[in-house]
Order: structure tokens, then C-alpha cells, then sequence
DNA sequence: AGGAGTTTGTGAACGTGAGAACAAAACCGA
DNA sequence: TCGGTTTTGTTCTCACGTTCACAAACTCCT
């Protein structure tokens, strides 16, 4: 019970936090190519968007990184941050379903520059396996296992229509993946151990609609809409 | 005040719920599609993936809705949901940006039916004004606040690379607009009234690299991952 | 009509997250 | 060396969200 188990990071950090961790990765990225060396709490969490009390318990779960008086080493800062996440090396990721969307997410720089590799782009039509996008061959489906296995994947997109996410999300548990983003409208199941985040579209905007009707509904001068304070953006 | 407001839907509804009415929502059309009438708590809240208790409570902001004993009617609620996050008529939406992603959701056909219609596609690069995009001509920027006007837009979305983002969002608010969707990974700042939701695909991802980078660090046989518990799919 | 069986709606207990406030710790200048 | 200034790390309190548990309300069957 003295000595701290074998894990050095055996601290919990709150869901919360976790989510919040790449926003700050992002301005510490914004910062860095400024040649910004070091920022106060208050510095960091308006480039974030976030309250500075909020940053600096967020920060506390990861360990004491700051200088008081001083504030963050900027470069230092952003290297503890990416290794809790875990994006100092990077992931490899499949994409299934490769329409619209899939095309989209193929050619999105994004993806390489913040930790994540696109190594395989998976499609049931045949029609699609002609085609190259991004630079990557399209491969059938079917390929799912043997490319997982290949490439250690954990991480699979979904980008088919809702009808097909459940099958897809038992095949890619089946191969080994563990984790899924999943862009289909559809409620997936999955056993234990599994995680599953979904980004969608039509939800984001109904909650928006929502909140729309009211501010029209409500008194035409409503001034009690919680809306976001006026912050510094960042890219 | 012994009287009641004008506004008849006085209450208000905590914000974890209105992001699971649109989930709700969806599940309901599932149900209406499979020919149900009548649904359980227990049956609805699988299909949403949620907690019984949770669902009852979530629906008991917007009222009586259901008999004991029974269940609720399909119909019914969903026409009650839809009404409460303002989706019986359709919303005109804008789309700023139309490259990789503004593509991919210009052909989407789940804005339209779900409660939104795409008035308009603009961008500033001026090649990309000959085309046209799911039968949408791509406009030019500048023709924002004309449209805003013309159609009353309430709701737009950003697909403009980060750079862009805060200066789309300035002309955005500017023509009336009062209702962003933002799919460029930067903190945007707007004046009070204006709501702004974020999509970021690379957030996502490296939440899940977090999780997964814990579940390999940690003991490989740890079964404290806090995942999914298995439930029913829905389109 | 009445009792058994179901299922809703909600009060109460619990857990998590947000923000204010402040002591501790660093730097700086004389 | 020492007081003043700055900024972190943390504690405390309040608000919000989740889940349990159960009375109220309804149906169905005898
Ligand atoms: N297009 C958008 O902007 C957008 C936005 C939000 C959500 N979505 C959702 O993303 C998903 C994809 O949208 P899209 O517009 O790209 O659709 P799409 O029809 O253009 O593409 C779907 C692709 O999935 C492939 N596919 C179908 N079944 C498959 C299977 N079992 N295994 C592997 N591949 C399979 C199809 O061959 C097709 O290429 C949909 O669920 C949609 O609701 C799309
Ligand atoms: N492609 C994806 O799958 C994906 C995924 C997640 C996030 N994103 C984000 O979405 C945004 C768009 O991504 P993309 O891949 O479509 O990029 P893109 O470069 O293909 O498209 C950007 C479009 O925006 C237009 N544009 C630039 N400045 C503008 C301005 N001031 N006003 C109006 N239009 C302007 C450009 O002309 C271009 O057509 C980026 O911020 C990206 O990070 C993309």
C-alpha cells in the first residue's frame, strides 16, 4: 500500500477532462507555431474556450506541470497532454463505407497530422474496389480480418448507412477493433470492453432547432439564452 | 402570477435531455416504419440505448404523455417530441464551405428528413461557382446575407478550413444568423444569443485513443472498462 | 365488481462536474 | 535577504444529471 502500483499513471481522469484534453492539445498546437513558450491558465483557456479554474483542475489530473508565478512551458505542456492521450505515436484506423462521407474523411488531412493513419478504406460494392482515394486502394470488405490483424488496428470508422452499422460494428469486433467512431445514425451494440462514440449530423442540429424555437417562441427579447461568452478563437 | 405565461411549453428542459429527444425521435420513426402503435418505456429506451428510468424521466419534461399500464402511443409521441424541439416544419440551413465535407453534406439526404432543407451552398473560391452540388448552385460569399434574408436562415453551417472559421462566423452573425454547426476544429467566438455546437472528428478520435491507449497500458486483463452495455440496434 | 398484473410518473439518494476562493509556491527587484 | 507580485494547485460548495424505488393509474380476466 506505500508504494504506488506498477502503473505510473494509475490516477482516473474524469470523462469530462478526458474530452476536454485534445481541445487544449489544439491551442498548445496554435501556440507552439506562434513561438509562444509559455502561457498563464488564463492565456490557455481563452484560446481553449473554457473557464481558467476549469484548465487548471483539468491540468491537476495529469500532474503538477505548471510554474506558479510563471505559468505552462508551452512545448512541455503540450507533450504531457499528448502522452495521457496518447497520441505521441500514431493509430492506425480503418474506414468502412466509402461514399459521400467516406470519401470525405479519406482525404481529410486532419486525421495524420493530429495522431490518427488511414490504413485501409473498406467498401461492400465491388464497384468501389476500381477506385483509389486519398492515395489508398479501396479493398472489399471481406478484408476487414486479415488487414486488422496486419496493421494491429483498434480503431474503426463507420461511414455506411445506418442499415449496415450493426453488421459492420460485429465484423469489426469479431477482427479485434475495440474502438468505434461511428457517423451512421443507428444505436450500435457491442459487448464489454468495447467503446463506441458516434458524430451525429442530425442531432447536432435538431439540439440546435431546439433551442432556436424557443429564442422565437419565447419573448421576442429573451435575453436568458445560455449562450457561449465571447472567446478568443483558435485554430 | 397566479396565471400561467403566455407561452404554453413554460417548462424547461434540462439540457442532457434535449440531446437525447432527437435520439428518442429517431428510435420512434423506427418503430412507426416497423408498423408499432404502442411502445413500453423498457421497449423504447432499448432502442435508444438508454435506461428505462432515464427515458420516463426525460419524457416526463414535456408531460403526460403515456398511460399506465400501457405504454405509449407511437404516433403520438413522436409528434409530441417533434414538436417540442421544433421539427414539424423544415428549417432553412446554409452551408459555408462547400469542399471535401461541404460535398459530402450537401448530398446528404438525412438533413431533408429530418427537419432541415439546404437553401444554399457558398464558398470564396470563385472556381468553385460554376458547379453544382446536389442540384444547389454553389454561390459566392458575399451573397450571404441576401440569402439569410430571403429564406429567414436561422441556422448555419461552417465547413471552411480553421482559418476561415471565425471570419465565416462574423458574417454569419452579422446577416442574422443565430445558429452555428461547426465542423472546423477552432474555438469560435459569438455574442450572446448565438448558440454554436462543434463537430470534430479528431476530438472524437483521440477520446478514443485515450481510452484505448488504457486499456492496453494498464493490466491487458482489466475488465474496469466502463464500455457500452450490450443493447438493441436501430436505424 | 374486484383483484392481479403492468407500466408510468416522480420523489429521494447518489455521483459527477463547475466555479469561486484562497493558500502555497514561485519570481523579481531592491 | 526580504517584501511584493504573480499564478498555480486545491479545497469547498453548489448545481446538474443519473438511477433506484415505489405509489398511482391503467388494463384485463374472472
Ligand atoms: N454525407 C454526410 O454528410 C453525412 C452526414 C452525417 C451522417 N452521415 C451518415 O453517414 C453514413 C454514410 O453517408 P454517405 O452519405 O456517405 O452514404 P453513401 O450511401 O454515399 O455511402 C455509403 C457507403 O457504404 C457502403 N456500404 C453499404 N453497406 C456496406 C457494408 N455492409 N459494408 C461496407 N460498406 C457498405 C456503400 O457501398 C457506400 O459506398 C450514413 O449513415 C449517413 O446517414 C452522412
Ligand atoms: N474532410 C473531412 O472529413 C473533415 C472531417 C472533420 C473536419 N473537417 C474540417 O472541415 C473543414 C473543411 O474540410 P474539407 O476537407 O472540406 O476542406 P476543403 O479544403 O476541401 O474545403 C474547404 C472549402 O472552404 C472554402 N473556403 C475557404 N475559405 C472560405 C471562406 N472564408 N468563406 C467561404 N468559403 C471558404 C474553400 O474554398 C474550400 O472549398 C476543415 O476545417 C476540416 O478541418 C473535415
Amino acid at each position: 500500500m506505500t508504494a504506488r502500483t506498477s502503473t505510473e499513471t494509475a490516477r482516473d481522469i474524469p470523462e469530462a477532462t478526458v474530452a476536454r484534453l485534445p481541445v487544449y492539445l489544439r491551442a498548445l498546437t496554435t501556440l507552439l507555431d506562434e513561438g509562444t513558450t509559455t502561457c498563464s491558465s488564463e492565456d490557455l483557456a481563452g484560446a481553449a474556450g473554457v473557464n481558467s479554474a476549469k484548465l487548471r483542475k483539468d491540468l491537476s489530473y495529469l500532474g503538477s506541470y505548471g510554474t506558479r508565478g510563471v505559468g505552462y512551458d508551452v512545448e512541455y505542456l503540450h507533450f504531457q497532454i499528448a502522452r495521457e492521450i496518447g497520441v505521441t505515436h500514431d493509430w492506425p484506423v480503418v474506414i468502412v463505407g466509402i461514399g459521400n462521407l467516406g470519401h470525405a474523411l479519406a482525404n481529410f488531412s486532419g486525421f495524420r497530422s493530429r495522431g490518427f493513419r488511414v490504413v485501409a478504406l473498406l467498401d461492400a460494392d465491388p464497384s468501389r474496389h476500381e477506385e483509389q482515394v486519398a492515395g489508398i486502394d479501396v479493398r472489399p470488405f471481406a478484408d476487414l480480418g486479415e488487414i486488422v490483424r496486419e496493421h494491429g488496428v483498434a480503431i474503426g470508422v463507420i461511414a455506411t448507412p445506418a442499415a449496415a452499422a450493426q453488421d459492420v460494428t460485429d465484423a469489426m469486433v469479431a477482427s479485434g477493433i475495440t474502438s468505434i467512431l461511428n457517423f451512421a445514425p443507428a444505436v450500435l451494440a457491442v459487448p464489454p470492453g468495447v467503446d463506441v462514440r458516434k458524430v451525429d449530423l442530425s442531432i447536432e442540429l435538431q439540439i440546435l432547432a431546439y433551442h432556436e424555437q424557443r429564442k422565437a417562441q419565447g419573448d421576442p427579447a429573451d435575453p436568458s439564452e445560455p449562450a457561449e461568452a465571447p472567446e478568443e478563437a483558435t485554430a
